[in-house]
DNA sequence: TCATTACTGGTAATGGTTTCCATTACAGAA
DNA sequence: TTCTGTAATGGAAACCATTACCAGTAATGA
């Protein structure tokens, strides 16, 4: 009686698993840097993927509801994806031209917004970094 | 010959004062917190000031480009302006119930994101530092 | 006062994201 | 394996904040 052994696959009864599910991840972890729902449904569908663009924007959601991709949106105000390597707290360097990603990580920054929220008398924190610039090749390219 | 010596109203030719500029600044120094464009109109409208909604985002954009207002998109989206005290670079803290702001700085965090940027070989770099939370008074409202 | 032209603002267009809802197809039960 | 309940799907329509148009208005300098 009771819970099956073998409940691997997915804990209790959550998400179902879809093609269209696995499709969007695999899209997601074939782009080292941050692409829009958009994008990523263009890619799909030029690779002959039959996925609609309201289920992107629903798995990527749940993605990120999840923690397993970071969202951010550009300087122009575009929502935009990510599949980060690393799970922990972190934030991003990005260039503004060919969109390469750096995961960065500053325990200094995180002291900081904590101590000064604190002397604020702010509870519940979070904090938003992103950091964006013209990476080497893109200054070069340009020069 | 020259440039007259009163040129104290609006150096060279440029924006030409109107009701309406008046009115948006006005406004948005009656606010202490980030208010969207949208509010501001409707604060206006309602206080009877006619102003049209185009306007608003005119003005708001103008002041933006002319370093006197701040911008910030809030976790949900939405673009929120506000004039602030101080005219040199700094970051915010806001209450995400009530919208209390405090203009934070952060010489640390300046320094970090240029090393970090530096040592990846980035240029050209800028960044984004907001930080959200609740503050005392809807901590304790809300206990 | 007059002419010039930047400013205004209603309306239409944009464009990304969400909502609807009828249809499809996982996944556990039989 | 087949049956079934229901979560997932996706095309179309709705949303909605922001922008583009452009004809009418008014600030400015002569
Ligand atoms: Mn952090
Ligand atoms: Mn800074
Ligand atoms: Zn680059
Ligand atoms: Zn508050």
């Amino acid at each position: 009686m009771g819970i099956p052994a073998a409940a691997a696959g997915r804990p209790a009864g959550l998400p179902r698993v879809t093609r269209q599910g696995a499709a969007v991840r695999a899209a997601l972890a074939s782009r080292t840097e941050f692409v829009s729902a958009q994008e990523l449904h263009a890619q799909l569908r030029g690779k002959g993927v039959g996925v609609g663009l309201t289920t992107v924007y629903r798995h990527l959601q749940a993605l990120v509801d999840s923690k397993q991709v970071d969202v951010l949106q550009t300087p122009d105000g575009q929502t935009v994806y990510r599949l980060c390597a690393r799970e922990e707290h972190h934030h991003h360097l990005v260039c503004r031209h060919c969109g390469r990603t750096v995961e960065i990580e500053g325990r200094e920054v995180e002291r900081w917004t904590y101590r000064i929220a604190e002397a604020e008398g702010f509870v519940d924190v979070e904090h938003t970094v992103e950091v964006f610039g013209t990476c080497g090749e893109c200054a070069a390219r340009r020069s």
